[in-house]
DNA sequence: ATGCTGGCTGAGAGCGCTCTCACAAGGAGA
DNA sequence: TCTCCTTGTGAGAGCGCTCTCAGCCAGCAT
């Protein structure tokens, strides 16, 4: 009833340990009446190689952690940012045949688990996404001699690889569409000032006006709709004679939505209002939320590129301005 | 520079590979200053036991799986369903010291990835969630002499344990509710027939309406807003005396929000909407949603219980009614 | 003094695998 | 015919750990 080990698949194919690892391992000096002999000894047996012991002597795991520094309920909130990491990792790890270890590091406890499960020799190395602040975790895991990318830009100053997105860049086009649509006082809700995301979006947003010569209207949220709801409606107090908003998120853009319906301004007629992210229920927002589109799934992938390539140097990759009708 | 090793901790504290061990395992019968000595030994050396070498032994991986018969769009969208599981799971997993490593397993091909993956002794046991139609995977494992547990009544006849929700409880509550606000033409749309929440929450709709002797007016969806649109649409043109609608999922319940707007219907005046999960954007529609919530987070810490202690039977979860203002 | 516990510690086997190295054939070249 | 490769196979060490067992040294009863 124990599962079938290297030993007895070669006592039934009557030949060595050595050959029947090296035909599972797919080495090319095997005969190839033996190595049919050992395959189908291998398939009656049902045998899979023990990767313990495997992993033992090679020192390797074939397995790679991406880790969300993050409680997992943003995590799966309806941001479409995880899911499209999370699939490009797994398609691009696939693809290495490596396997992909979630894991959710929300609380200080989760980080110390993560940090003994990395460094037990679980995996060849660690994806750290969605840092807030300056996340020490990345760094303790180099520090360790693990090989470990970010996805996002850390802000530790420290010199991790890694892959973001164009967060300035998106930003300045957003503000530049409704520059260009001949809006004069936009405001922002921005996203958290301890996120990279946050912080890169904002600054995206004052190098746009700045080039035009116009004043910034600032609101702070978090990224969520209450918060884009509530920066609304505090940009509406400060500043009643605003045309445009840009929300660091379409979750606080929907909320800021909202907001403008309560105070019976008209989208985009009185005010144009641009997200970012597009988010699955963009589309069917009313009016359908314009907003800027990250290649997340592509990320994803690099990401993994980068961890399994340790030469190559961090990527930014472009966003995309999806128009739709609230600007 | 590599990992330090139980002797090298050994040699340093000047004591045996056996005692070290028994210190960081816990073990009582250690001398309380040889105790000293060696936890200072592996503070100062950082010594993290390896895994594989402990796997090896003891057989034991001390984690678990928890995979997703799911292309990973769904998961991570706004299903809170998987949301909910996942920290339930995590929860309890962290409690009784075991990692979770989450599993996609979308394709065939994931299929295979996992069954070797949990066969290969990384895991001690298997969480499956989210199966379609007959899923062969959970009685795979089964057969390979994994612990396996799963999440929904699997539709293959076999008995394995599993934790579910009272999915005809849960719809068969909606409906009355419907019947009690004195509706009387009560129609549905019903989720994909080849998943349990699907065929089950039908189910309870039609308890429901034969014990009040009404008739039934079903259209099928496949839990997405897109196909809740599609079929509150065919069920305006089937019945267009309709006065509610109880939606197999909140998603669909937003798309037949959509679909009863086009077609110039009040809700809940001229057409009452039940739903089905309580997304987080439920209360944000328009009108709140009233819907059915599930203890999705408990149902996950169920799972891990289950499958740590498997004398203990399946478990059905109850529902809970909320009502907000769409019925 | 002798024998017996009982509490701690160390020696050593072995988990299942990979990988180096030695070695057996068989063919080519001298 | 003998040597020298070349190709394929097996023997065996060892990865880092756990765990059984034997051994040692009190301390106590006899």
């Amino acid at each position: 009833m124990s599962r079938p080990t290297l030993e007895k698949v070669a006592a039934r194919a009557g030949v060595s340990r050595a050959t029947v690892s090296r035909v599972v391992n797919g080495s090319t000096t095997v005969a190839e009446h033996i190595r049919v002999a050992v395959q189908r000894a291998v398939e009656e047996l049902g045998y899979v190689p023990n990767q313990a012991a495997r992993s033992l002597v090679t020192q390797r795991a074939d397995s790679i952690a991406l880790v969300f520094s993050e409680p997992p309920v943003r995590v799966f909130s309806d941001d479409p940012t995880f899911a499209g990491i999370i699939r490009g990792v797994s398609a691009e790890a696939d693809a290495a045949d490596k396997q992909v270890v979630l894991m959710l590091a929300g609380s200080t406890r989760g980080h110390e688990r993560v940090e003994r499960y990395t460094t037990s020799g679980h995996v060849d190395g660690v994806i750290v996404a969605s840092m807030h602040g300056a996340d020490p975790l990345p760094a303790a895991l180099a520090r360790r001699g693990i090989p470990v990318v970010c996805s996002g830009r850390p802000l530790t100053g420290s010199s991790l690889p890694y892959v973001d997105i164009d967060n300035v860049g998106g930003a300045e086009s957003a503000v530049r569409r409704l520059l260009e649509a001949g809006r004069r006082r936009i405001a922002t809700v921005a996203g958290p000032p301890d996120m990279v995301a946050g912080i890169d979006r904002l600054t995206g947003y004052r190098n746009a006006l700045r080039d035009s010569g116009r004043r910034s209207i600032i609101a702070i949220g978090d990224f969520t709709r209450d918060s884009g709801y509530e920066g609304m409606t505090q940009l509406l107090d400060d500043d009643p004679g605003l045309d445009a908003v840009f929300a660091a998120s379409d979750m606080m853009a929907l909320g800021a939505l909202r907001a403008l319906r309560k105070a019976g301004r008209r989208v985009p007629d009185d005010v144009a209002v641009i997200g970012y992210d597009d988010v699955p229920a963009a589309p069917y927002a009313d009016p359908p939320l314009t907003t800027i589109r990250q290649p997340t799934m592509r990320m994803g992938r690099e990401l993994v590129r980068l961890l399994l390539n340790p030469g190559e140097s961090s990527v930014i990759l472009p966003t995309e301005l999806v128009v739709r009708e609230s600007a």
